[in-house]
DNA sequence: CTTGACCCTCTAGTAGGATGAGGGTTCATA
DNA sequence: TATGAACCCTCATCCTACTAGAGGGTCAAG
């Protein structure tokens, strides 16, 4: 298949998709006499591991870790627990941040539509 | 006081205060004999604002929005609240996101140190 | 033979800085 | 007077993970 219809099935982008090939996340595909790129369904195993790694939200670092190590079925599970549970460590204190922000935004009261800058509770709360 | 003071006293960087000036947030402040950048008390209440603005996860564009408002009290608080808004409703969807991120890594179970690759919840999960 | 959909490479841009090279300044101390 | 440490300067390059655009080639249908 070419490259637009396994953009399509995985849902990547094209450039995305060669994007990957040039960060050699992919192996080079075949080409055709017009120079396309050729997949087959190896590619499409590959870009959807991918895709869904980072839906699930690891970087493109862990994803060529995971990505090794899908390769070679005999190593270790360990190394795919810990990039697992540092991601998850991650997502927690990006969870507890966004948490704190949103309750202190929220604290400022609700809106002051009426007012001028000089009296504005969000400008002074960042004033201070 | 020098560059380095008021890095500290803001808790930027000093490249970062030196960026800020670049991208037109701060004026470019008087410079000494031996060319070094001369602050004063308005610099460190527009760094400090910048800081917190940011700390609370507003883009730079937002932050130019908000100063540009801070500089005219004589304007309507919308704008600023219409800011806020926004930025609040953002930090619910990167809430919601990440809730169900985890959701969904949590639920691939604990973890299984013991195994090889090819029985690994992780690298199962991410392959299907 | 042309039109439109698709594909190619290569370059540059995005946010928000971080890092480093290669220098100049200031001040205290030897 | 020299010198060393701490500070400052500009300019260029790098980072993540793509995205967009220029300028062109390929292919099938009508």
């Amino acid at each position: 298949m070419k490259i637009g219809e396994i953009a399509k099935r995985t849902g990547l982008k094209i450039e995305t998709v060669r994007f990957y090939e040039a960060e050699g996340l992919v192996s080079p595909p075949l080409r055709s006499g017009g120079n396309y790129r050729l997949y087959d369904r190896s590619h499409l195993d590959r870009l959807s591991f991918i895709k869904r790694s980072r839906d699930l939200g690891f970087s493109l670092d862990q994803v060529r870790a995971l990505l090794r190590l899908a390769d070679d079925p005999q190593e270790s599970c360990a190394e795919a627990d810990t990039i697992a549970a540092v991601h998850i460590a991650e997502i927690d204190r990006k969870l507890a941040d966004l948490t704190a922000l949103r309750a202190e935004i929220a604290h400022w009261g609700g809106t002051c539509t009426v007012g001028t800058v000089a009296e504005c509770r969000v400008i002074d709360a960042l004033s201070h």
